[in-house]
DNA sequence: CGAGACGTTGCTACG
DNA sequence: GCGTAGCAACGTCTC
């Protein structure tokens, strides 16, 4: 037989997926996104063409897991399973994201810290768990799974490879590669969208080919939100041989090199779809909770019990389904009278997730400044020392730095906070480039996610979405209007434990002696806050104020030149900041600017098509 | 085209 | 303790 593939899209079972067909002898089956009806009649056709192909083989099936660490909604399963005589469930182990690196700031890789590591680990063993509950296991490799994969295609004579869609650049060049060597083979691949609830790709055409770039426009475009599918069939056939496949048994922390750990807290958070959907339930059963919760009113110091759900690292990782966490909601909505609405509710949550998955896949340069049509241009600071400071949580605001211990010791933060450390490393404080901050968050969060990070980032230094750059978080009183007596500063910074609460958040300003029976001398024990907020928080305005009506005059292109004359500019604007507790008094003078305007949106336009 | 409303989560002062 | 006004003042969307 003679077997070509074609890129076409039907649904399945209501979901629309993207996949990669059979077809016979070139008689392609192509499908246009607009009729349901057609839609329905044309999968029939594809599938009885597909059972007539698939009777004469046994059927080998590779799932390839990386996101989607789950048996509950997972399509990509369901798909491998069906009609399969063997289906191979694979995860490959990439050295280059669980290699130690001994330069780095703080235990892990360089590009994920350790308690990202091991929140994958437990999710991998738990996966193994559900899936010899169903006869299978999980089959682990070492190496590249660009070359991996392949290999696997050819020694496992596979005739269909099915992994989740995956929307990154860094997932998409990766996933291309190994579609491309699949269909070399005539390997049929299978990529569902089941990472996020809606299709970023159906909601970008539907926006007319860029993405909507408000939350609320974005609202008015999806559609309603497709339910997921059943749970994994409860037998999942697997091979006895492996064909002299390297397998590797689920390496421990140790294994992989992690075995001086001497930290003390550890993230409480552990991995894996139970965990996962055990906190689903905890989460969901106090329906008052439930539809009340409205996310700005959220403690960012509540850290025995936090203020949200903190399913977010299973959403990365894809423990928790994002459709079945939405339909849940909705079923508690349902049964209630009134109810919180998005943007600030938990169902909001859900969306602005979707939102900046939307924004990421239709965006160049999504995660640069450089480059990114959505990006405002700013000279921003090429500070390592200040960055340092900050990553470290040595910045002398207790509030800032706690938090920043908290990321380090937990990998997670509450939302608010993120705002807080986010705004204080760019646009309110120390004015270094969002780029670094978010560099850090990728590294250390377990949460951290691509899309939403980067569009955060990008939020909170009002490079893009987000515009009042005059709304600064303060180090000082954030925190305090929370948290009054300090307590998240004392557990996260146990150098200030004893510092009386009226200094807690301010301990310069403590008296020597204070500090002395607090054990705790300002400048030894504790640093010296690196900026004066009051003077810094000014000069970032007017940083902001003039970069923006530099951004304005260049149409959102400034050369190199224009950034570096405005940098001058400015700089003979700063203050020293070495010695901020000697409070500096300002002199600021507003030169105005003569500037033309034009309509951002059309600019936004030509700067997209520029791009493609 | 221009005016006005609005935007997930600012701050301080004041009643 | 909580809600509100004034502060200064951005871009986007709608009418």
């Amino acid at each position: 037989m003679n077997f070509s593939a074609v890129i076409t899209t039907l649904p399945l079972s209501s979901q629309h997926l993207r996949v990669y067909c059979y077809v016979v002898h070139d008689q392609s089956v192509s499908i246009s996104g607009a009729r349901a009806h057609t839609h329905r009649e044309k999968e029939h056709t594809q599938r009885k063409k597909e059972r007539e192909i698939f009777c004469f083989m046994d059927i080998h099936s590779l799932l390839w897991f990386r996101k989607g660490l789950r048996l509950h909604d997972n399509p990509a399963l369901h798909k491998a399973c069906e009609g399969a005589k063997y289906v191979y469930p694979v995860f490959v182990l990439d050295p280059w994201f669980l290699a130690p690196d001994l330069s780095a700031p703080s235990p892990g890789s360089s590009r994920v810290g350790v308690n990202r590591i091991r929140f994958l680990l437990q999710s991998l063993k738990d996966l193994d768990h559900g899936l010899q509950a169903r006869g299978s296991r999980l089959l682990l490799l070492k190496g590249d799974p660009t070359s991996i994969i392949p290999e696997l295609l050819k020694k496992w004579n596979i005739r269909r490879l099915c992994f989740e869609f995956d929307t990154e650049p860094y997932a998409q060049a990766r996933d291309n590669k190994v579609k491309e060597a699949a269909l070399k083979l005539g390997v049929g691949v299978f990529s569902p969208i089941s990472h996020t609830i809606f299709d970023p790709q159906e909601t970008i055409r539907k926006n007319g080919g860029t993405p909507p770039l408000t939350y609320q426009s974005f609202c008015k475009l999806i559609g309603k939100a497709p339910v997921p599918i059943g749970d994994a069939p409860s037998s999942i056939p697997l091979p006895e041989d492996f064909n002299g496949a390297k397998l590797v048994d689920l390496p421990s922390l140790n294994d992989l090199g992690y075995n001086n750990l001497e930290q003390e807290e550890y993230t409480p958070f552990p991995g894996g779809e139970s965990e996962a959907l055990t906190r689903l339930e905890q989460s969901l059963k106090d329906k008052n909770w439930v539809v009340e919760f409205e996310k700005p009113k959220g403690d960012p110091t509540a850290f025995i019990k936090p203020a949200t759900t903190v399913l977010s690292p299973y959403l990365k990782f894809g423990c928790l389904s994002a459709r079945l966490f939405y339909t849940r909601l909705k079923e508690i909505y349902s049964q209630s009278k009134t109810y919180t609405k998005p943007p600030v509710s938990l169902e909001g949550q859900l969306l602005w997730r979707e939102f900046f998955y939307t924004a990421s896949y239709g965006t160049p340069n999504f995660d640069r400044m450089t480059g990114n049509p959505i990006c405002k241009q700013i000279p921003w600071k090429d500070d390592d020392h200040l960055l340092d400071l900050w990553r470290e949580g040595r910045t002398g605001f207790p509030w800032i730095d706690a938090a920043m211990v908290q990321l380090r010791k937990w990998g997670w933060m509450h939302h608010l906070a993120r705002h807080a450390v986010a705004c204080f490393l760019t646009r309110g404080d120390l004015f270094v480039y969002w780029e670094k901050g978010r560099d850090v968050f990728d590294r250390l969060l377990i949460d951290s996610d691509w899309a939403i990070n980067n569009g955060n980032w990008m939020w909170l230094s009002a490079s893009s979405f987000f515009y009042q750059y005059h709304r600064i978080y303060s180090p000082l009183t954030f925190g305090k209007k929370y948290d009054p007596q300090g307590k998240f500063v004392r557990h996260f910074l146990p150098v200030l434990k004893d510092m009386p609460s009226a200094y807690i958040y301010e301990p310069w300003t403590a008296p020597l002696e204070v500090q002395r029976k607090a054990r705790c001398i300002i400048g030894r024990d504790y640093p010296k806050p690196v900026v004066d907020h009051s003077v810094a928080s000014k000069q970032c305005m007017e940083m902001m104020k003039a970069a923006y009506a530099l951004d304005k005059e260049t149409e959102g292109q400034p050369s190199l030149e224009d950034i570096d004359a405005l940098k001058k500019k400015l700089q003979g604007k700063q203050l020293q900041t070495k010695d901020a507790t000697a409070a500096g008094q300002t002199k600021r003078k507003n030169e105005k600017e003569s500037s033309s305007s034009s309509g951002r949106s059309t600019k936004q336009q030509r700067k997209m098509t520029d791009y493609k």
